[in-house]
DNA sequence: CGGATTTGACCGGCGC
DNA sequence: GCGCCGGTCAAATCCG
């Protein structure tokens, strides 16, 4: 559930507030969805906080995790007002360069023929932080986790940080690290020396 | 009409 | 002590 918005300063975009829209309130579970201002086709997605709401029954769709390149994950450097990040989560989309597209994690018709791993943001503007629709991590009230999976999709499953991470990122997010300490996961990609991802940022479609 | 989204206002922390 | 900035709240608005 987005709950604000904020222009950053130095940032060319604004930060879009997310926090745990399950039922009852109460969830401290928060995520901060900021797009890169280095490369705008980049979402840099900050988690804080694990849930406290009943979100830690695996997903249907759980342990799939699918070494694709063009997904990284990591920890998460930074430690807002005293919140614990849970997690970083760094999704890349775009295709490797001289390497062809792996398979889709998600069925994506069409999309995937322009490299777009994530359906959501497939149809979403760059500039997602003003759209109505798109929740890049959209929290479990907009989506279930039976979702896709009786579509027979390929989903990952992120261990919940915050309720939208399973749900949420079902197409997108290989792994984030669990509750605990910040840890900076970085996972460097070599594949043809070309698919280097390397943190916080999940690529979305130019508009 | 209910739920989701937007957006301005408010609050607290931090640096100067 | 003051101002700036990030984060959150809540009312207004939009959409299905």
């Amino acid at each position: 559930m987005k709950y604000g918005q904020k222009e950053i300063l130095g940032a060319r975009f604004p930060r879009s507030y997310f926090k745990c829209g399950r039922k009852p309130a109460g969830c401290p579970a928060r995520k901060h969805v900021q797009q890169s201002d280095a490369d705008p086709s980049k979402l840099e997605i900050t988690y804080l906080n694990g849930h406290t709401c009943d979100d830690d029954s695996p997903p249907p769709s759980s342990s799939h995790i699918v070494p694709d390149p063009r997904i990284i994950s990591s920890g998460t450097q930074r430690n807002t007002a005293g919140l614990v990040p849970v997690a970083t989560t760094v999704l890349s989309s775009q295709p490797c360069i001289g390497q062809p597209p792996s398979p889709p994690l998600h069925s994506v018709p069409d999309m995937m023929t322009t490299g777009v791993l994530l359906p959501t943001s497939a149809v979403v503007p760059a500039a997602l932080s003003s759209s109505t629709q798109y929740d890049p991590v959209p929290d479990d009230t907009a989506s279930t986790p039976s979702m896709g999976e009786e579509e027979g999709e390929l989903l990952l499953f992120i261990p919940s940080p915050a309720c939208s991470q399973s749900e949420l990122l079902h197409t997108e997010v290989a792994k984030v690290e669990p509750l605990g300490p910040p840890v900076w996961m970085e996972h460097d990609v070599a594949h043809d020396d070309a698919c280097v991802a390397i943190s916080d940022f999940m690529v979305v479609p130019e508009a």
